[in-house]
DNA sequence: CTCGCTATTGAACAATGTTCAGCTGAGAGG
DNA sequence: CCTCTCAGCTGAACATTGTTCAATAGCGAG
């Protein structure tokens, strides 16, 4: 049996991205392997290197179908204040990762082989994800210059980053519960209240 | 040739944690195997496990080594003001970070399979690394109770901590450079500033 | 109906962690 | 000095991983 032509390549290249998500999401990163991921669709191995580079390329697309998500979820708050809004999408950061942890584990802890370099089209999505930060800091504070809220933007957002990701982990109720909510809410409240007041040279010591 | 007797199996403990850790930091985390920790000492993989019970413990032994040394250059702050000791401390974290990003991602980056539990002689030290920000924390703000402190401490360090794993995966470099020591000062700098103010409720909007 | 082209196979490869029966040599007892 | 025992260590095996590619099977053009 070869040469079937089911499905389009397009078709077999989504239906390999739900296949990798639907094993993640119910099994955890660590359990997928190629062979799953073909026996799943029906299909052979060799089959998904006519159609993705290796593993790592085909797990970027299911990472990118996350990501959109995200995206799209962290957008729909625009419409709030600044500061509202910047609470709620570190609200929806942290809720994707209560929902769907083991793919939100692929999307934030997958690391490619020695340090390759992430194409393009995936650094693309990163990069949406801070400017849509950016942008609610520059609202939030006009008289600051770019720099300044690149800066900040990236500050911020990275430390989101650094609580869901130990939240994902539990690494954070070795020592009694925390809410990882509370977290959130406190260093957005707090970094935001010092820096919107006066951030021209809130640097050194 | 079985039976030598050349090495005890504390020294043998000493000698794979060594191995582990020289070629992590050559090579990198995925470079890892059994096969060359062994070859490295001089003994074959079978040897490694009448010694440790598997990979990752041998992986959480090199990482407890990593940990002991952040810990205690981050001990030396202590002896500074609150506000410049956890300055300093995070700048430890981020120079380790730099100095050793192999061996700083074998410690931060590592996942026990499906979850597994991290025993307790490791846990100990992460939970050593927050009481030592909590402390800093409760002697800048003495009118706070233990549970303000211990949400606020876990805050801050997780940020500091996501900060730094952006650093070392460069996924911030990707919209132009970004200073991480600069990073680090004004989270530090803006989230005490107003936490060390008024902290009675900073959370809910 | 035939033929060619290509999508797909399936078997092979190297490398991984892990296990364990068995050997071999060090050290106790004679 | 010899011997015997016991355990430290070996080395080969196993299952599983990602990846490659010659071979093939069947669709669609002629």
């Amino acid at each position: 049996m070869a040469r079937r032509n089911e499905h389009s390549k397009a078709q077999l290249r989504t239906l390999a991205i739900a296949a990798v998500r639907a094993i993640v999401a119910e099994q955890g990163p660590d359990k997928l392997s190629v062979r799953k991921v073909a026996e799943h669709i029906g299909y052979t191995p060799g089959m998904l290197y006519h159609v993705f580079a290796c593993l790592d390329d085909l797990i970027l697309h299911a990472n990118a179908v996350t990501l959109d998500g995200l995206l799209q979820r962290m957008q729909a708050a625009t419409a709030l204040s600044p500061a509202e809004a910047l609470q709620t999408m570190a609200g929806q950061y942290l809720a994707l990762a209560r929902e769907e942890p083991h793919l939100w584990q692929l999307v934030f802890m997958h690391r490619m082989p020695q340090a390759a370099a992430v194409p393009a089209w995936y650094q693309q999505r990163t990069l949406q994800l801070f400017v849509l930060v950016e942008d609610q800091m520059a609202r939030l504070s006009a008289q600051q210059d770019a720099a300044a809220v690149h800066l900040a933007a990236r500050t911020l957002w990275s430390s989101v980053h650094g609580i869901s990701v130990l939240a994902v982990e539990n690494k954070l109720s070795i020592a009694g519960d925390v809410d990882e909510t509370a977290m959130l809410q406190s260093l957005i409240h707090h970094y935001l209240a010092s820096w919107a007041r006066n951030s021209v040279n809130g640097d050194d010591a």
